[in-house]
DNA sequence: TGACGGTATGGTATCGTTTCCACCGATATG
DNA sequence: CATATCGGTGGAAACGATACCATACCGTCA
């Protein structure tokens, strides 16, 4: 872990650097001395341009076009200016939900005149208290994140003493005033595993994949809850964690005294192991064993049979997060953003079942449902 | 547009708050006054606490935790430190091969200490300029940028009066001495184009999809010499831009007097798209066309059949770049860095075929190929 | 004519940090 | 014993931009 390090240069004296390339950027006061005016008309015309007359105002333009003068931001922070950049805390930016969400909160960004960091935690709880900390030094006018961990007494307290305005995006805080953006996992895994039950399908497996996130413990709770209420057997296992360990728990259940009729994968990395394991294995789908799964993905349309999901408005999601965390910004008093009581402050957004093949939907009514709700 | 914003609210008097909970951030006199020590002792003990004696240290260590003080960013900036954070340039972050470049690289930064700042150009070269200007006012410490235009004359002698480092990636900056980092496009579509030749295919239709990107243009390059090397006929379609067109162009030319007996894809959506219009127009792969495609993509193997690949290393074109920069950043001369004769500045990168079923290798050889390769 | 309101402008303190320089005492060196 | 050396320390001047305040000027109204 390298020191910090050394200041600027020395740099050549100003006479002698005047007229080759320059060292340093402009200042501000060279860019007085050149018009002949005082900093103060400078700053005025450069935010804005009010209360200057034309001529001046001409007169200054011109002095900073040829010197190529451009503010020091860090300047202008210390003055208490806002930074411009917003903080974005996620759990990887190769995941596809996730990619999609930085896309989208980083032309809301762009659209307010600020830029994004990105920081990525793995979901690992410590890396997120960090990757934050780490963003509030580097005074960020904001923060969006996908808490690892919903429950963190931690976190919640971080979250509650920072002075500037966060909005947590597809998983809440838990029993905390944190605005959020998510989607309604629970409602989405109810009509995915109706739709099974209305499929006629009478042992309807649950493959949760490896999680304690909160979106995958809302869809578990959702299948467990819709099943019993139809009177139906839970089916859970929860080891499917890649490629293997689905083949192997598909191939055990399969042979098994009472084999599933289908299968509701809670999230996207273990419908595609599942889809996989289906495969090699040739089981039929949906003739042996119907599929359906949490989360769209390019390919699902694709693939044969084309698979049934349910799908989250991502793109929407990110947006209205973007959205209300500059409606913070901008409002214009500076008390405690959060608990404002005006603003439904908690947003939870539908989610859409896209029946495809392979629920047992035959690719005609697939298509024409698809593109009903379309 | 909205104007530049107030700067910190007033704030209550000193006095008043001193009891109460902050208002702003502890400085760096108040620890001193608190430690009973000056300004410049406590900040020797942030940088690194040479040359302060061990009690001094603890009593000042103590204030800092007491206080919860962390340094101002700005100001230290200000005084001409480097700002810890880098720039990423890149046409989109949903698109999987820059979002595996943009995780690479911000766990870089992150081992630098450093933060990254993304933004998309979507390709249009004027965004683009207007990217890299931004970033500059942000003063980052250094650039990651995909050029959309490897030949943009004016993006050429932007880069080139920077202040700060930069490296390019996935495509280089024509006539400079930019340092990049590349995949090697042209050898990668020779031995895809061989390999179908050596299949014995005899009419080999290449699919550029719409792009004037240099990686594109590269591989088109290599399919087009490597053609007329075999003696054999260049067929091109560049109309292929979505699933319609995919579907349009590979049913007329299915359905002429010479079709082709194998296609090859210069990018993975054309590649989609295609396999995709191959499914619906119940085309038999590889009995009636063989596919090929540039770039893998997550679904490749799994798909029925399974897609063969010319597979870029994605993660260490990107890793390699932000070792690049930041060897750049570290380097102790501040001479022009782009232009030390020593290192090797222009990586190019070897690219990789992954055969699978829809190349014609059966799915045994496209096992066992791989795993030799793997 | 004198008081007043408004516009255009500049001087200067200020934000929080680093760093140059000066200082002090103590030990080492001639 | 005088002087260099060195570790430990603090005062105060930067860094570059903003904003308070003061000033100078002009026109207008009573």
């Amino acid at each position: 872990m390298a020191e910090f390090d050394n200041p600027r240069s020395p740099g050549p004296s100003d006479k002698l650097s005047a007229m080759t390339r320059r060292a340093s950027p402009p200042t501000l006061s060279e860019v007085a001395r050149r018009a002949g005016v005082g900093t103060t008309t400078v700053s005025r015309v450069i935010n804005g341009g009010h209360r200057v007359s034309p001529e001046t105002l001409l007169r200054v333009r011109r002095a900073i076009e040829a010197l190529g003068y451009v503010p020091n931001q860090a300047a202008r922070i210390l003055k208490g200016y806002r930074t411009r950049t917003i903080g974005l805390v996620i759990p990887s930016i190769a995941d596809p939900f996730f990619s999609e969400c930085a896309e989208a909160i980083q032309a809301v960004a762009r659209a307010n005149d600020s830029l994004l960091i990105v920081t990525t935690t793995q979901n690992d709880p410590r890396a997120e208290i960090d990757n934050i900390n780490v963003l509030i030094h580097h005074q960020v006018d904001g923060l969006i994140l996908a808490p690892a961990n919903s429950h963190s007494q931690m976190l919640r307290e971080l979250l509650e003493t920072l002075r500037v305005p966060v909005v947590a995006i597809d998983r809440p805080v838990a029993q905390s005033r944190i605005p959020s953006v998510v989607a309604d996992n629970f409602r989405g895994a109810v009509m995915a595993t109706e739709h099974l039950i209305g499929h006629g399908y009478k042992r309807i497996l649950c493959l949760t994949g490896e999680s304690t996130l909160f979106t995958i413990r809302e869809r578990l709770r959702a299948y467990c809850l819709t099943m019993e209420k139809a009177g139906m057997e839970v089916l859970l296992d929860t080891s499917v964690k890649d490629y293997k360990s689905a083949e192997y728990a598909i191939e055990s259940l399969l042979s098994g005294p009472k084999p599933p009729d289908a299968i509701f994968t809670l999230k996207n990395s273990t419908t595609i192991f599942a889809f996989e394991a289906l495969q090699k294995l040739n089981v039929s789908i949906p003739g042996t064993v119907a599929l359906l799964g949490y989360d769209d993905f390019e390919l699902a349309s694709t693939v044969r049979p084309s698979i049934s999901v349910v799908e989250q408005p991502i793109e929407e999601i990110a947006r209205l997060a973007g959205e209300a965390l500059f409606d913070q910004l901008l409002e214009p008093d500076g008390q405690s953003p959060s608990n404002r009581s005006g603003k439904a402050q908690q947003i939870k957004l539908e989610t859409r079942l896209v029946p495809r093949a392979s629920c047992g939907c035959t690719s005609r009514l697939a298509e024409s449902a698809r593109s009903d709700v379309a």
